[in-house]
DNA sequence: CCCAATTAACTTTTT
DNA sequence: GTTAATTGGG
């Protein structure tokens, strides 16, 4: 059957030995992980096994979703029920049930990094220290490295009892009391309170112990010490554990990954079987060998020889570009090429180092008309109206969730500032109750008149929408956006961006629709929106993506975009402590140029900007040696000044010479001014296909003022806008 | 208590 | 250059 049918000897090999314990160590595009997923499906199709008894980690939660919807083709309706998820959200399914154990409510809320910051801050200020000297990110990156290794807050005290240690032990004792008496969790605690759960309570450990028969996970190199261990827990019992990585592609360090957890896996367990893939089903042997040639400059790695089928594929082409928006122009016009010669947006992605470098391609997008998709970026959930009518659905599931309630207690305004908080957070002191409990009472409390009859608005409208089971979820949001007077505030302000947040909300509601839709309860609801990073579009029409490097991890396309390769942003070093940790890093930013590159299958764009605009101010940086590691004769180069050559290895030093022509002091040749004709002057009404009607306020030689009903004022390029007069 | 105006921080990467 | 955070007058 076609499960095993065109799979090579090797990836055969670690799907045919279910039992025990298998490692799949191989480069990339090599199909890891489409070993997991017929591996997956032939357990259930020829093995018989239940697919409850099936667990599958990927590593983002849209590697998830991929992989249930090509087990699903493999399989049908039953592989609804494999547990195919991330490390976080398979530890909320288990937390959601068994949590109540240690003292949480089932209902928890889960925070996101900003709320964190939030609360360290506020606890630095309760302890009387300088918000300087902790400034709550780093504090926060402390006490998230401690609890990925398991150090309590015990542990941190008795280790630290002087000076800057002790007083980041105390933040870290409040900081976990807080949450607790909030049943809230942040992302760490998702993990480190399964596995208190599964030390305190064995029962509940057995339980998932004898349920999960069979154990995958992808992208193993980027698993951190405690989901380690979380595998080996949940592997005791069966034993057969099948993880697939790549120590290349470990590109999480930062976050406590520990590629070392591939030595582990062979110490820890009995008869590993080790697998190696070199074939590269990926791309073709251009973009491989570029790739290779990269990776090659790591020291600290073992030797793969990948090679792929494909030979030949046309040349690398490399862009000099004189500024940051020449770049992303220039990317776009290659863009309309492309599609000129049949390829779909969709299979198109330009990759960054850095979120904000997505700005200026999203501007340049815009002028040249090209649909695009943002992956994981300004993300809709950190929003902040989406954001606070979360809080109110934590509050509402959650009474104990009091950070929640603060959130909102004045959003919209009603009147309570520091001091009437002051009084309330006195008075449930002094009685002894939660904060919910105190604004119940909040007559008895001594506010304004006004206070009291808002807040006796607002303890009844949680009540109200509190019975959960009368609504669907998006009944239950619509619900109190309006009768919480939030649709006014919106609907009234003067906030430029009022518009756009009316649109967020309505699209949280249409979200909430597919999972009211799907029978999903609220929690689930509440639970996916913390732990997904991208609202799913489903509208996604051909568009390209836009996607930072890390983010693109273990997707392939057509043709990729590498943009921003220059010194100091791609490879981008900061803060390093010793030479050693330099070059660990430098080594890191290596693999994630290898991860950049190998995920294109046919066509490869590089390029850089001699300046760029940073920090308001204009930088400049060279080209990134991870440019000068690919062999030139792969290489096709460009520049803005319209002069491009082929070359060959024997002339390495003529492109070096070209590019470094390229000096900021030369005066960059203007573009040929295009002597586009128009057949619409200025006052004229104009359509455009995306912004639809406008009229034209100025037409310069290349480009086109118009301010457009719908979008607001909008400049765009004459020869892309594909304006046309409407009489 | 609220809003506008001024000032500071931001640019790694994510579950 | 943009956005969040803080400050001070109403
Ligand atoms: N035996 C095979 N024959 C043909 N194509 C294959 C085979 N195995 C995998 N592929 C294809 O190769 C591509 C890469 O596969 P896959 O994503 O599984 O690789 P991977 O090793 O997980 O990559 P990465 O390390 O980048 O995540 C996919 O398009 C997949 O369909």
């Amino acid at each position: 059957m076609n499960l095993v049918q065109n799979m090579n000897d090797n990836q055969l090999k670690a799907i045919l030995k279910t039992e025990g314990a298998v490692m799949v160590i191989a480069g990339a595009g090599s199909g890891k992980t489409r070993v997991l997923t017929n591996r997956i499906a032939y357990l259930i199709s020829e093995k018989n096994i239940l697919e409850n008894n099936i667990l599958a980690i990927t590593f983002t939660n849209k590697a998830a979703k991929e992989m249930k919807e090509r087990i699903y083709a493999l399989v049908g309706e039953t592989s609804k029920y494999i547990w195919i998820n991330t490390f976080h959200s398979m530890c909320v399914r288990i937390l959601r049930q068994h949590i109540e154990l240690l003292g949480y409510n089932k209902n928890f809320t889960i925070l996101d990094t900003s709320e964190q910051k939030s609360i360290i801050k506020n606890i630095v200020r309760s302890l009387d220290l300088s918000e300087d000297a902790y400034q709550p990110a780093n504090v926060l990156k402390i006490i998230s490295n401690a609890k990925n290794s398991l150090v309590s807050v015990k542990k941190m005290r008795e280790q630290s009892r002087f000076g800057f240690m002790k007083n980041v032990a105390e933040i870290y004792a409040h900081y976990q009391s807080y949450l607790k008496k909030n049943s809230v969790l942040d992302f760490d605690d998702l993990m480190l309170k399964t596995i208190v759960l599964f030390k305190k309570f064995p029962e509940v450990l057995a339980i998932y112990q004898n349920q999960f028969q069979y154990i995958h996970v992808d992208e193993y190199q980027d698993t951190n010490v405690i989901q380690y261990r979380l595998i080996k827990m949940l592997s005791a019992v069966h034993k057969n554990v099948c993880v697939v990585g790549d120590d290349d592609q470990s590109i999480y360090s930062w976050r406590g990954a520990c590629s070392d957890n591939i030595i582990n896996f062979e110490k820890d367990f009995d008869d590993v079987e080790l697998v190696f893939l070199d074939q590269n089903y990926r791309s073709n042997s251009t973009i491989l060998d570029a790739a290779n040639a990269v990776i090659k400059n790591n020291t600290d790695r073992k030797e793969k020889a990948l090679w792929s089928e494909n030979k030949g594929g046309g040349k690398i082409s490399v862009y000099a570009a004189s500024n940051d928006k020449d770049e992303t122009d220039d990317i776009a016009k290659k863009i309309l090429e492309l599609k000129k010669e049949g390829i779909d947006y969709k299979d198109i992605a330009i990759l960054y180092r850095a979120n904000y470098l997505s700005r200026q391609m999203e501007n340049s997008c815009l002028s040249f008309g090209i649909p695009y998709k943002l992956i994981g970026s300004l993300k809709f959930l950190q929003r902040q109206e989406v954001r606070d009518l979360l809080a109110y659905l934590n509050v509402i599931v959650n009474r104990a969730d009091e950070f929640s309630l603060r959130r909102i207690i004045n959003v919209p305004k009603r009147g309570v500032g520091a001091s009437s908080m002051d009084k309330i957070d006195k008075y449930a002191e002094q009685y002894g109750i939660s904060l919910f409990e105190a604004l119940k009472n909040i007559e008895a409390v001594g506010v304004s008149k006004k206070i009291v009859t808002n807040i006796q608005l607002l303890t009844n409208l949680i009540e109200k929408y509190s019975e959960i089971d009368k609504y669907s979820i998006d009944e239950l949001i619509i619900g109190i956006y309006k009768d919480s007077g939030y649709e006014n505030m919106l609907k009234e302000s003067n906030d430029p961006y009022a518009e756009s947040r009316i649109e967020n909300i309505s699209e949280l509601v249409s979200s909430a629709k597919q999972f009211s839709n799907m029978n999903d309860s609220l929690i689930d609801f509440i639970s996916e929106m913390s732990l997904t990073s991208d609202s799913d579009d489903e509208n996604q029409e051909d568009a390209v993506v836009l996607s930072t490097v890390h983010a693109s991890k273990g997707l392939e396309y057509k043709v990729v975009f590498i943009m921003g390769l220059e010194e100091n942003l791609f490879p981008s070093i900061r803060d390093a402590e010793s030479s050693a940790d330099e070059k660990n890093k430098m080594e890191e930013e290596r693999r994630l140029a290898y991860v950049a590159i190998t995920r294109a299958k046919e066509r490869l764009f590089m390029s850089y900007a001699n300046r760029r605009m940073q920090f308001g101010s204009i930088k400049m940086n060279k080209r990134s040696r991870f440019l000068d590691e690919v062999p030139n004769k792969l290489m096709h180069f460009e520049s803005s000044f319209g002069g491009s050559f082929e070359s060959t290895e024997s002339n390495v030093d003529q492109a070096n010479k070209f590019i470094s022509r390229l000096s900021p002091k030369i005066k960059i040749s203007e573009k040929p001014k295009s002597s586009v004709s128009t057949n619409y002057g200025v006052g004229d009404t104009v359509l455009h296909k995306k912004f639809g009607e406008g009229k034209v306020l100025v037409i310069s030689t290349d480009s086109v003022k118009v301010e457009f009903s719908e979008v607001g004022v909008k400049t765009l390029l004459i020869e892309y806008a594909n304006l046309t007069r409407k009489d």
